[in-house]
DNA sequence: ACCATTTTGTTCACGGCTAGAGCATAATAA
DNA sequence: TTATTATGCTCTAGCCGTGAACAAAATGGT
């Protein structure tokens, strides 16, 4: 039977609208006043008295007064508790990771970030111990972590890194010495934690049906559905680039042919200039091929170009299917979107159905840089947290 | 703000409950006891004891005496109400249309059949007497009309039949002549309709992520997530045969090149033979092809042998993409997968990425024949009906 | 400086909901 | 016939949100 959501009981029913306050204030960056909350949420005033209240004692909000203030009684601001959970969010890549944590409302802090040398061992140490450090300093704060890494992530813990020769590689395992057992690891493809990060704070934030596309060393998508992208039924989506949208047959690292992810991203740039690609490394050479391409060096340009053709083509397949509201580029995508523009539009445009021509997606480089990956790693855990089931496993702090 | 759904207040609560239960009986083709419903919501005896009472009352529900008994004192089984709600369906083809009305647990009441010309006049002129007709016979036990359409349907009224070469026909206005205003009309693509159905009384049944491809004249297919079609932002889903998985350049009615749906379908096979095809005519003629084929004619199975492998191929993209749990087919797709499977399932596997061979989804016809679509017209209409908001509407009869 | 006005926060009585206990009911098994 | 078992019905207790009355804290005009 399909699970339905929603509350069954009077206790129930409690616990529905505390989820529901604290996901509003998280939503939102804590900017909300109390007074408007109420209103957005359909609340009686009393209940949402009740609600601040209890939450406060729980150490999960504190209210802060409001700067602004208009006619009338001033409202407060409720925003993250001194003591309130903290999620923790790494970002692992080919050739390096970076940790930070976020609050209630979404700021992030910078923690660490190193190099690694791309073996499963050199990778997962090093950034064990760093996350046992800060997960010490957290204590019981400490609701979780995100885990991004540059690969299809299958059974919530078996990685494939195909440029760095991963198969299967047990992040959980690898963490192990880290994280005490028990604590909630949430690990996921960086594409699918950058379409979350971009739907909850970026372009896509309030869109019903939108994809995103991440470039780095080649490339990934996903569809995001009503603020969550899609995953798939054994947690493998985002594999966008692994359909055969090239017209061409050369086998992929996948196991497949004619790839769209082999003619876009950072190795499709180094091999169009014969340059040796595939290891995971070259991003600093990539970003030269791009930064010379902005000079007006023709060969340069023309790489660029066969990268922006075959984005706008397969942008236009995924469109026709999906008819998204909106496209939303990041990584390298938002260097070929600036650089290669006119090329990704004509095959765009080429591609596309009439229907779909006629109300045209937009598409939107991110603006969230490179962090959407830990951004939406961190937004992960937030998920899993502000629901009921969530917040039953949140012990408040002795009040002082 | 995302929207989130449940109940927020006491009398919210009950609304949900009722629909639950409502939902529960509907889902299971009223097959289920009363004190299993009770065991599987999760809810008290004397809750499910007031529930079905006032269910009843709102001749809503109807109990019947369980036919199996087992120790202890006998259960009814609640099913449709003799005054209870009524959703007529609709399925519009190129070249004919049929009607039928469903009760609640999904029993289906076949109405009128009739081929048509083809014109929208033509189609809709007689489909919009004949609803009108038995929409008067049903008063106001009939909830409301979904319709199916061969083509993408955008702001649920505008209907594109490449085929018929429809452009933009409206469908509520096509039939203003015999529906009341008011009434709710859901107008949705076939293969949609097609892909509910089967997610909710065929071989999807319970899969999270899958994936349903319908095979006419050309082939559709939409993503299925917890039992629901995925939609686009303007309403037009179901189009996955308009992406370019041929690695050829041909133009396609739609207004791309190279689309999937060109070598997939009756009129794939009526063109392999060198036949006229394109105009929404010549199913009998497919069908024909498709016996010979049966009969060891070469030249035919060649013909479905072309499709079988168009469709494969296809699907390993989609499966590569999406990592369904499952593949269904209907329409002709079942007469392929029958047909052409050695075909089908080389050229499948030959596209998958190796982490998708490993965990290999399902390949499966439809079980429901060509009346998938009229099936989830039907749903469709219970759906929107078997919520809070839906229920508000229904004004029960007068007890005896 | 003062007071009316406006808006927000708090408290509490009220009605509605579900859980769960106790009892009645209706079958089977011995 | 009687014990057993499972189900349905009824009623009370406990919890929840609503909305009204009241308190609090600001602004704006006089």
């Amino acid at each position: 039977m399909r699970t339905v959501t929603g509350a069954t009981t009077s206790v129930e029913l409690r616990e529905h609208n505390r989820a529901r306050l604290l996901r509003a204030v998280h939503e939102c960056g804590a900017s909300r006043t109390r007074s408007q909350l109420t209103k957005d949420l359909d609340l009686a005033r009393g209940t949402a008295s009740v609600l601040v209240t209890g939450l406060s004692e729980d150490s999960l909000l504190h209210e802060e007064p409001s700067a602004e203030h208009g006619r009338g009684r001033p409202t407060q601001i409720p925003g993250p508790h001194p003591c309130g959970p903290v999620a923790l969010a790494a970002d692992l890549r080919e050739d390096g990771w970076e940790i930070a944590a976020g609050e209630l409302g979404g700021r992030i802090t910078p923690l660490a970030a190193r190099p690694h040398d791309g073996t499963p061992e050199g990778a997962f140490g090093p950034l064990a111990a760093a996350l046992r450090t800060h997960l010490q300093r957290y204590g019981s704060r400490a609701v979780g972590i995100g885990l991004a890494v540059p690969g299809p992530v299958r059974d919530d813990r078996l990685v494939d890194v195909s440029h760095l020769g991963w198969r299967a590689v047990d992040a959980v395992a690898g963490l192990a010495s880290g994280i005490p057992a028990g604590t909630l690891l949430h690990v996921g493809n960086d594409t699918a934690f950058a379409a979350l990060a971009e739907a909850r704070r970026g372009r896509m934030a309030g869109v019903r049906v939108g994809l995103h596309l991440h470039v780095d060393f080649d490339l990934g998508g996903v569809l995001v559905v009503d603020g969550r992208p899609l995953g798939g039924a054994t947690g493998v989506g985002a594999e966008f680039g692994h359909m055969p949208l090239t017209g061409r047959a050369d086998p992929c690292l996948c196991g497949a042919r004619g790839c769209w992810a082999m003619e876009v991203g950072a190795n499709a740039l180094l091999r169009h200039l014969g340059l040796a690609a595939g290891g995971g490394r070259g991003r600093d050479q990539a970003q030269a091929i791009l930064a010379r391409s902005g000079k007006g060096d023709p060969e340069a340009a023309e790489a660029v170009d066969a990268g922006a053709r075959a984005l706008g083509r397969g942008i236009a397949a995924l469109v026709n299917a999906h008819d998204p509201e909106i496209v939303t580029l990041s990584g390298l995508g938002v260097d070929l979107f600036t650089q290669g523009r006119a090329a990704l539009s004509e095959a765009y445009l080429a591609g596309l159905m009439r229907i779909r021509v006629e109300r045209l997606p937009e598409l939107a480089p991110s603006e969230l840089g490179w962090s959407g990956a830990l951004l939406g790693a961190m937004e992960s855990v937030f998920d899993a947290f502000l629901t009921p089931e969530g917040l039953r496993t949140w012990r408040p702090r002795e009040r002082p």
